[in-house]
DNA sequence: AATGTTATTGCATCATTAGGCAATAATCAC
DNA sequence: GTGATTATTGCCTAATGATGCAATAACATT
């Protein structure tokens, strides 16, 4: 209730207008703060409340949401788009891999290297940063057969 | 030419088949390497090539070639998807902003701090690793004048 | 409460990306 | 070289995502 109310006000503050369609995406992020949602599930949530919306809608709003840092977008390979409310977090950090898509959280101590480190880096907000490490996972490590790759 | 042998050698080792159009377009990273492509390129660069090629073909063959650790896939907002030849790199990393889509190659100093940080990292190769931050540029930064964010 | 401004939506359309299937061609083994 | 295996291509179709424009609705101001 507060975090919907003060997350209102702060994209108001940012010009956005306040419609059904956004509500109800909001309280679904809101909702499911620690999952990864795919754009299909969006769509058939808001279907569910607001018939006939356009999927122009969805896309229009995941993009303004981006922007503005309420939702983080994931690019995974072999699975495809997913959103993660992100809002207030300060940073996180996932491995993903370039083969299988597969994702991991980064550990804790690894976390904190980097926030120290990126003290350095200017012209980046420190608020709301996302680091995406895209490697290859041990199940589909193109290095191990390879004499080219280090 | 060395370098494109090697390539070869390196892709057929991992089951792939040379086909003209495979090798028109590693040619084609091969003489880009610095740059960041975007697929309507490639696909006109091979048409050029190719007469009637399929636009299917391009996107099955830079799945591939992401999935071997040949290329790399940046989607920047605002601006799309490129591609970027990567392969033998043993790392590189990028500030990208949310808001615009602006990139800056991160520096060296964070970038030698975050290597050895990586140590720790298990399950992860640490070839061919790409480090995406996503945040917010000094000309797009949304916490500037929020009291929500810190 | 009425008004003016402008962000937002829906609609239509187009561009991009993905998947199934049969024909083709690259590679391997002999 | 010949044949067998199977990755790859093209074609067709479908799903996903983007854009321009006019109508609508949210919001600030009065």
């Amino acid at each position: 209730m507060k975090k919907h109310a003060e997350l209102i006000t702060y994209l108001k503050s940012k010009g956005l207008r306040m419609t059904p369609s956004k509500e109800i995406l909001i309280q679904f992020f809101l909702d499911n703060k620690s999952r990864h949602v795919p754009i299909k599930e969006l769509y058939d949530y808001l279907s569910k409340h607001i018939e006939d919306v356009d999927r122009t809608t969805i896309y229009r709003n995941i993009e303004k949401f981006i922007s503005l840092g309420l939702i983080q977008e994931l690019d995974l390979p072999k699975v495809g788009k997913v959103y993660q409310y992100v809002f207030g977090k300060k940073m996180h950090h996932y491995y993903i891999c370039k083969s299988c898509g597969k994702m991991n959280k980064g550990n804790a101590e690894l976390f904190e290297k980097v926030e120290k480190a990126l003290k350095d880096i200017h012209d980046f907000s420190k608020a709301n940063l996302s680091m995406l490490f895209y490697g290859f996972c041990s199940k589909c490590d193109i290095s191990a057969e390879s004499e080219i790759l280090p």
